[in-house]
DNA sequence: CGAGTTTCGTCAATCGTTTAAGTTGGCACC
DNA sequence: GGTGCCAACTTAAACGATTGACGAAACTCG
């Protein structure tokens, strides 16, 4: 003998964690039944399962995942990329994707990401993959990982959330393009000649549908798009943004495509004397917990991230095998208008 | 042979992870070398090892941590009890936690909690101890989990972050009773006659110390402390709050224990008319990064979420051994005050 | 150049499972 | 009452590493 179990070798019930051989013995059977109950497997009969698993509950015993993964090759456990996530959408989605994946029995590994770049991705994702995940959500809403995956362990399935239509990855996304289509068709329904737009950071996916949407829908009105403003998700980006808006005189209606810069650009707004929504319309993106208490309340499109999570993990639980990785349609989440106080018709109306 | 390796036993490089073997053979070292040079233990030649590290890269080897944590017993994973983390603060924790955790070499699993309860904290970190990790953090505000770590699985060091004192794990936490001398303090240093608050909720270890430092401040000045009012931590329960103080006139000065609430405060002054800071000083606590954004900006107490994250795998990290788990001191981060426009001097003193 | 270290290889056991293949027992059937 | 068969169970070989003991070759010194 080699390696000395002292807690084991002693006597009987050691506080160690019990093992299946042990669990076997207390229940009168070879250790491979024991194993048979626990991938439930046909051929044992009722009477005898019964005995093992009061033998399991009797000790206490949890199989040991690390032997499991070994063994079977399967590791039981799902990878998330996360960047950001301390964005209250990339955060309730991840908790989404993890209650999904504990409900089918699987545990959830993170890395976050400083930044939301291709190499950066690429080893977060490869860290999960040697870790042994058998799937991996990939928080990303930049615009160009696709050609990443290429390069991706091999037979892992992978799928983003907000993530770019380049790739061949499977995607969930919330339906970008139809929520910018509500924001904008409110405010002209209300009666604005115009709508002024402030996106999120060029190159990331879903400002960019956003933008492409609201730029339709202006065009389907016959009205010409004024200009784009950029800003980086942050208030203080919405901030600046705002301060812009404030002083031109003609923009009356604003389609802010994050309640988080929306707030910066109440905040401006209000910082110029412009009321809100008397002077100037203001919708969001998001709906925040917070943006019916924004002041005033926001008018914003609602997208339920907990359910983008949910059904990123259920789809990576639905493809052990890596799923037919076509151009395939992404899964796309329905979003909705939440009409509140910062919206109204343009004063000249009134 | 009985189970037959298709895809390795063909000939040479397969495109299956190469194994330890594989490595050895490639740099003309028995695996042995190998693994000694895996596990840096000494007596490698330099040269020896400089081979060995080449053909691992050359190979693209990653050591399959199922095996290892298998024979080793070592797992290289931590664990996190997550509840609510979608709000920015756990969030950001967690993140941090996964930042340090990560540079140490180790990964980071995740289980949510739906309730703040002590059963179903326990049963969570019952699932990571089964898991297999080495260490587990507790992002957990609520008082009493202690007892519940009584009958943990053996021998993992927890931490809790945020946590209660009653318990026997150690924990991080920020200086709360700090943060709320400061807040209460600024208000009277700005002549206000007396300080409201409105705190988190009952049962959570923060509010509590916070609600406590702010009473004795007030003793400090010789101030009988108003009635308390309580959120549980939405903007919508310090609407609710906000009403309440906006209803009564004698309200100058509000500590509202959460930037969240105090943002939900600002609209219910804001509806009932009453203004800040000319009417009401209100002064929050954790300096979101939206705070400065909010109308009128925040005054508020920041902590370094990132920080108590990184502090609290730290901590696990240094203690591969359970710790002295005594009633030790907690590791206390420290809080600023974030002077901004939501404060001011009372308006009969101006 | 011999003694004492390093360095490295061989051999072997082990971690706690899964899984293929072999063995037993009992029942039905003609 | 043998034959056949299936369910139920046992045996044995992996999975991919870690770890220990021990010995042989290769260095380092004095």
């Amino acid at each position: 003998m080699h390696r000395n179990n002292i807690a084991r070798s002693g006597g009987r019930a050691s506080s160690a964690r019990p093992r299946l051989t042990e669990v076997a013995e207390l229940a009168g059977v070879s250790y491979q039944t024991v194993s048979r109950v626990l991938n439930d497997q046909p051929n044992v009969r009722p009477a005898t399962r019964r005995r093992v698993l009061e033998a399991m509950e009797q000790l206490g015993y949890a199989p040991n995942s690390a032997a499991r993964t070994l063994a079977s090759g399967r590791s039981l456990t799902l990878g998330v990329v996360c960047y950001d996530t301390a964005l209250y959408g990339p955060a309730t989605a991840l908790i989404g994707f993890e209650q999904a994946a504990r409900a089918a029995g699987y545990s959830v590994n993170i890395v976050s990401v400083e930044t939301l770049t291709q190499s950066a991705i690429l080893d977060a994702a490869t860290r999960l993959a040697q870790q042994g995940v058998s799937g991996i959500g990939i928080i990303s809403p930049a615009v160009s990982i696709g050609d990443a995956f290429a390069h991706m362990p091999p037979h892992i399935p992978v799928v983003s959330l907000w993530g770019p239509a380049d790739g061949a990855i499977p995607r969930v996304v919330v339906d970008e393009a139809h929520g910018a289509r509500l924001a904008t068709e409110h405010l002209l329904a209300l009666g604005h000649r115009s709508v002024s737009i402030v996106v999120g950071p060029e190159g990331h996916i879903g400002p960019d549908v956003r933008m492409r949407s609201w730029r339709e829908t202006l065009a389907a009105h016959a009205v010409s798009p004024p200009p784009v403003l950029h800003g980086d998700w942050s208030a203080q980006s919405g901030y600046a943004a705002g301060l812009a808006l404030a002083d031109d005189a003609e923009v009356s209606a604003v389609f802010v495509t994050s309640d988080q810069m929306a707030l910066g650009v109440l905040a401006a707004l209000h910082a110029r004397g412009r009321r809100v929504p008397d002077d100037v319309s203001v919708v969001g993106f998001d709906d925040l917990p917070e943006a019916a208490f924004f002041i005033p309340a926001l008018t914003t499109i609602r997208q339920d991230f907990n359910q983008i999570g949910r059904r990123a993990a259920g789809i990576l639980l639905d493809a052990p095998q890596p799923p037919a990785q076509g151009k395939n349609a992404p899964l796309v989440v329905p979003v909705t208008l939440m009409h509140r106080a910062s919206t109204a018709p343009p004063s000249k109306l009134r």
